[in-house]
DNA sequence: TAAAAAAACTTGTCTAGACAAGTTTTTAAG
DNA sequence: CTTAAAAACTTGTCTAGACAAGTTTTTTTA
C-alpha cells in the first residue's frame, strides 16, 4: 500500500505532528503506570499533589487546563483506589480539599523511578539540547494559543 | 494562589508540554469543525480519503496510528453522518472498502477554507522557520517513539 | 436583608482511545 | 482437502474530554 501522499500531507500538519506524538508518548505513559493502576492524567494530579500539598478541584483544574467535569469524574476514580481522599473545607461548603493519601505519598519514590527507567531507552535518543529546545517551542506555542500558564515559568 | 512551584516542574517535563499544546489544539480544531457535526479524528480520516480514494479500515488505522476498534466505531457515526459509505469487498469477505459520499467530496474546499480561517490567527504569531522546525522535532521524536511512519516523506 | 448573580462542584450525553475478547473469513499447514 | 493459524473487523468495558445543564453555597447588589 502507497500511504505516501496521504502521509506527505499530514506529516506537513503541526496539528497532525503533535496529535500523533502525543499519542505515542500517552501510550508510553499508559503502559508505564499501567501496574500502578494510575492513568497519565491521575499521574499529573499526584504530581501536583506532592509538589504543592492539598489543593482544590478548582486549582487542579486550573494547572491541568481541564474542566471541572473532567476533574470531578477523575477524583472519584483516583479516591476510590485510594489515591487521594477529600476533605471537607470549612470556610466553603461547595468546595473540598484533594489530599494525598498514605499510600500516595508512599509510592512517589518508586514510581518516579519507574517512569525515569520505562523513558530513559526513549529519551536518550533525544539529544539535551532538542528536547530543550522541543520545550521551549511547545511553551510559545502553548502561549500562542492562549495558554496563561506558559508564562508561569518560576 | 501560587502554582508557580508545579507549574514550575510539569513545565519542564516535555510529555506535559505535547499534552498541553496538543489539548489546546485538538479543542480550536473542535470549534473551528464543530457546524460541521465532524470531529479532528474524522476531519483526518477525511483528508485521507479526499487525497487518497478509498480505503480500508485497517489502511485507516495505519494511517492514523489508531487501533481498529476505534477506527471501526468512527467510521459507523461518519456513515450516519452521511460523510461515507461502506462498500462491500468482493475480495475479501471480511473487509469493506470506505468511500467518501457526494457530501464528503463537496463539503471539502469549503472546510479547507474555515479550518485555514480558523487557525490563521494562531498561527500568524508562529512565525513560518519556528513551525518548520517544530514538525522536524516531532518527526524526530515520532520516530523515537517508534512511529514508522514518521519516515515517510513521500 | 432579601433577591439576584456568581462560584464550585456534579450529572448527563456524546466522542474517542486502550485493551481484551469475541466472530467471520482467508490463508497456511499437514 | 481438512484443520489450524492468522487476519479483519466488532463488541464490551473502562477512562477521559467537551459541553450543556443541573444543585448547592457564597457573594453581590439593590
Amino acid at each position: 500500500m502507497d500511504f505516501g501522499k496521504a502521509l506527505f500531507h499530514l506529516n506537513n500538519n503541526l496539528g497532525y505532528n503533535l496529535y500523533r506524538t502525543y499519542l505515542l508518548f500517552h501510550r508510553e505513559l499508559i503502559r508505564a503506570l499501567k501496574s500502578y493502576e494510575v492513568t497519565p492524567e491521575q499521574w499529573q494530579v499526584l504530581i501536583i499533589l506532592w509538589n504543592h500539598g492539598s489543593v482544590t478541584p478548582t486549582e487542579i483544574s486550573q494547572v491541568t487546563l481541564q474542566d471541572l467535569p473532567s476533574i470531578s469524574r477523575m477524583l472519584v476514580r483516583m479516591e476510590r483506589n485510594g489515591w487521594i481522599e477529600k476533605q471537607q473545607n470549612e470556610k466553603d461548603g461547595r468546595s473540598f480539599r484533594v489530599k494525598i493519601t498514605n499510600k500516595g505519598e508512599g509510592n512517589k519514590q518508586e514510581m518516579m523511578q519507574v517512569l525515569e527507567r520505562h523513558f530513559a531507552g526513549f529519551l536518550q535518543q533525544v539529544p539535551a539540547e532538542m528536547n530543550f529546545h522541543i520545550k521551549e517551542e511547545l511553551l510559545k506555542l502553548r502561549a500562542v494559543l492562549g495558554d496563561y500558564s506558559s508564562q508561569t515559568q518560576g
